[in-house]
DNA sequence: GTGGTCTAGACCACA
DNA sequence: GTGGTCTAGACCACG
């Protein structure tokens, strides 16, 4: 089971199985050309219907983290962005933002944060460094 | 301006409310007997409707995080479980996860992210000076 | 009625109506900060199902055509791509080449495709530059 | 290669070869009584599935389009309804406005688009030049 | 077996 | 009133 619904936060199912398989991308623990579970099995394990998942899936086909062939199934997709440099830092700037309010709401200063991200790039790098041996 | 509403996230702008309350609150940003905005007001400022604030002070009544005194206000009772150091940066996390892969899946590299987070934390800091003058 | 789905052509609707909104853009049928038709009342005029239009709806959102904002309505956005130029290349090649190989099986040489693409951006450009009046 | 299908659009392949034959012999690119490619080789050429060619097939036969002869293949019928010449331009106009509607969600100007349609229709020139060797 | 689409009907959050 | 999400169940195209 590499995903999971958690029904009491409020946060809509599909958009949790969209982050789990980005994460899981970025992460490593998804490789680029690997087959994705079915909808219909990764519905059933979820206890979820059918249509939730293929939203999930149609998300994340028109972000382009996957490729989903009819008859056959989904793939990750090799992550290659066609959006221009400033496009991409606009999106990320805002979850950096997202997380520099938070901090700010959680009393933590700008270097803990910083000390933080940095924390966490290592430790996604160490993670997808051992998925690739 | 202590609270912020983002209205691309998909979540509720009420429960996002609710958690940056509780935030605040357990981080020590507000305190036990301190009043909060008036509905109006804090509806004003967010940009939201009366209704959507109204909902979160009624949600946080009922979760025993603050109390409402028709007339006079609405008051952050006594925390008896302020969250810890680790437990604040295990919420804060979360988020920086959320940067971390998307700043994967768009491409930009860990010191490119470091530099943003860096940006943005000065950006948050300027607008808070200006906001004090 | 803006809008019109033919159920025959095997077409799906919800991609026709994807292509009508994204042709009355262009062609300055609808305006940028228009409002566009409500789901509900759209599919009614369409005989469709509400999921319908709110498929296609959500398909141009995530395409940047238009902007959705709950409770409100959906409304037209200012035509801005973030894609690099290569990638707007690539993407329009697509359609490039349907037409030239579509001119090939109907025995329609190069000189009179590019002498009708001429013409359609005349009739385009027109339409649009009517509407501008 | 007279045929081509495109996956990506949606439109059912065994669809888009019905068109393209229908195509082909109201252009002329095919005459009456000439032979078809076999369903098997046809399918290995396009690079789809045999049950999709026969589909596509038994669809052209039952429109009287062609005649199936167990055993020996299928052959074109008198067309009596060839498409006049205007009639095929207004089929190719769709293509054509499609690819003038993308480039406008594209902000791409017509001569960027001209130049591109001439471009593919070089590439398409050298393609064929290269098969008839 | 796969994914894609559509319908019918329900509930939620929001203005 | 608006759009968003989910369920249940059906059919299609494809391999």
């Amino acid at each position: 089971m590499l995903f999971h619904i958690d029904f009491k936060t409020g946060k809509s199912p599909y958009l949790q199985l969209v982050d789990q398989v980005r994460y899981a991308a970025a992460s490593g623990a998804l490789r680029a050309g690997e087959v994705l579970p079915s909808v219909r099995q990764l519905a059933e394990e979820l206890r979820v219907n059918r249509n939730t998942v293929a939203k999930a899936y149609a998300e994340l086909e028109s972000q382009g983290v996957i490729e989903s062939i009819p008859g056959k199934g989904c793939f990750l997709k090799e992550t290659d962005t066609p959006f221009t440099r400033s496009a991409r830092l606009k999106l990320l700037a805002k979850d950096v933002d997202d997380a520099v309010v938070t901090a700010h709401h959680l009393q933590i200063d700008g270097d803990a944060l910083l000390a933080l991200v940095k924390e966490r790039l290592a430790y996604f790098a160490a993670k997808a460094a051992l998925d690739n041996e």
